[in-house]
DNA sequence: TAGATTGTTAATCGATTAACAATC
DNA sequence: TAGATTGTTAATCGATTAACAATC
């Protein structure tokens, strides 16, 4: 049990969630300037190289320490190693992909994965026709290997490219191999014991969160729907049937005319 | 300009960005029911389907309107109807993709797309040698094929699956044809005018993210660096000098004592 | 009617932002 | 010294959560 002092700052490890995500954001704006060998940069620059305001990013490095210089701004190879530093990037990070389709070879393929630390020590996949084929140099091997994998090169974190259904069982195995670190490709919520960290990206969650703001653009705003009495909602509809009931209004009502059929189209494979 | 009524409730489209980000995740656990021909479902076992708390779940609903019934749940049916009406989705959304490299590919590829209303209007690369292939049925256009697309057949939404050093230029030129939804795959920030939406998704910060996680778990936490003074730290260096020493102490103090060429293989290329 | 479950309230927590004293 | 810019404070905003009255 650790002591949590509160005297002059001995801060227990209190990077908020929000810092966190930003980091890497600094980093990349931070890395350009150093390749472009400008040596200070102060936060509001910086904070416009990363597309954030400047408040914000002092905040942010705040929680690391005070790295800067007042009147001067943050020398950019300090910065960069200290970032770095923080989120881990100074060490390496092998990492197992597995399900190697389309997506999986991209990933392969993705150079600002192999930069930054992380090295791809594997790719696996189930289809024995996928197996033996490379992708990005590397052989594809057989899932049987994972366990044996993850052991000798100390494998902690697993990028899942399979199919949905397929998503959960690998995850398990992963865990079960001793991966505690899961960024998830495929649409499927993953459940995990405590102390494994799932990520996900969902390509059809940020499409859809566009067409959401997308539709309020072009006027359409759909203001009304939920907005005047959902559509033709009869009163006192006994215990049970209201769900029936809602079940025909869903089917008929609606300012969208279209039939069933059509509406299946809208919903996933 | 619309009055915003506060009387009994004629809510000013108010659904919060937390909500809307949302919203997918609980349609897609819909979807699942409703292929599975389940009539109903509680805020209960609909929030564990999706992965969030129940309170949370019923909350967003409320923003929709009230379309659930006390003592018996949601219609699994007319919930989904809901959300797609609310997200969009029961209209159709062409997309242009641009830059058919890897992750493009995979893209066009990408089942979960084709659904839920998106339609791949168009791929679209600059590089002639991919020009005239085939990616998931569809022919490779030239970029200057771009501006009679979008027109065309109304393209609101673009993909940008470019290198780096070709995304901003290709996001103007999206705008300029009259884009105002960009989902962006390069890793660079991208500026675009009011009226604009990006949305960013982004490999390697994702998996940053992990590995600042991960660091903490195997009981390694840096703990002390940004603590404790940070390494060498002279005292009164100097107006502008300041910079400079923290340029030698980055190269040689600290913890870790990797060199500057290795500690260059840390970062992106 | 009794049991179940929603929709909403209110408390809490975390993130953002502007402003400015500290200090290079 | 004067000008610049950080690091921190405090106010504000938005999101989460538990609890429970309303009501099916």
């Amino acid at each position: 049990m650790r002591r949590t002092p509160v005297g002059r700052q001995t801060r227990a490890r209190g990077i908020p969630e929000a810092t966190v995500a930003r980091l890497p954001l600094y980093l990349r704006a931070l890395t350009a300037l150093s390749e472009r060998s400008v040596p200070t940069v102060s936060s509001e620059e910086l904070a416009a190289a990363a597309g954030v305001n400047s408040a914000k990013l002092r905040k942010d490095f705040s929680y690391l320490g005070s790295y800067g210089t007042r009147g001067v701004g943050y020398d950019v190879e300090y910065l960069v190693y200290q970032i770095s530093r923080e989120l881990g990037l100074t060490q390496d990070w092998p990492v197992v992909i597995v399900g190697i389709g389309n997506l999986g070879h991209a990933l392969a393929n993705y150079g600002g994965f192999a930069s930054r630390g992380f090295r791809v020590a594997a790719l696996l996949d189930a289809d024995p026709n996928v197996v033996g084929s490379t992708a990005a140099g590397l052989p594809v091997r057989h899932m049987d290997e994972l366990e044996s994998i993850v052991a000798s090169q100390h494998v902690s974190i697993g990028v899942i490219t399979t199919p949905p259904g397929a998503a959960q069982q690998v995850c398990d195995r992963l865990v079960e191999a001793g991966v505690t670190s899961i960024l998830n490709f495929a649409p499927t919520v993953l459940n995990v014991p405590d102390g494994v960290d799932v990520r996900k990206v969902d390509l059809s969650i940020e499409l859809q969160i566009l067409a959401f703001h997308e539709q309020r653009k072009s006027g359409e705003e759909p203001e009304e729907g939920p907005i005047e009495e959902p559509p033709v909602r009869e009163r006192t509809p006994g215990p049970v049937r209201a769900a029936a009931a809602k079940l025909r209004r869903a089917a008929g009502g609606g300012k969208d005319t279209k039939g069933d059929s059509d509406r299946q189209a809208v919903l996933p494979a």
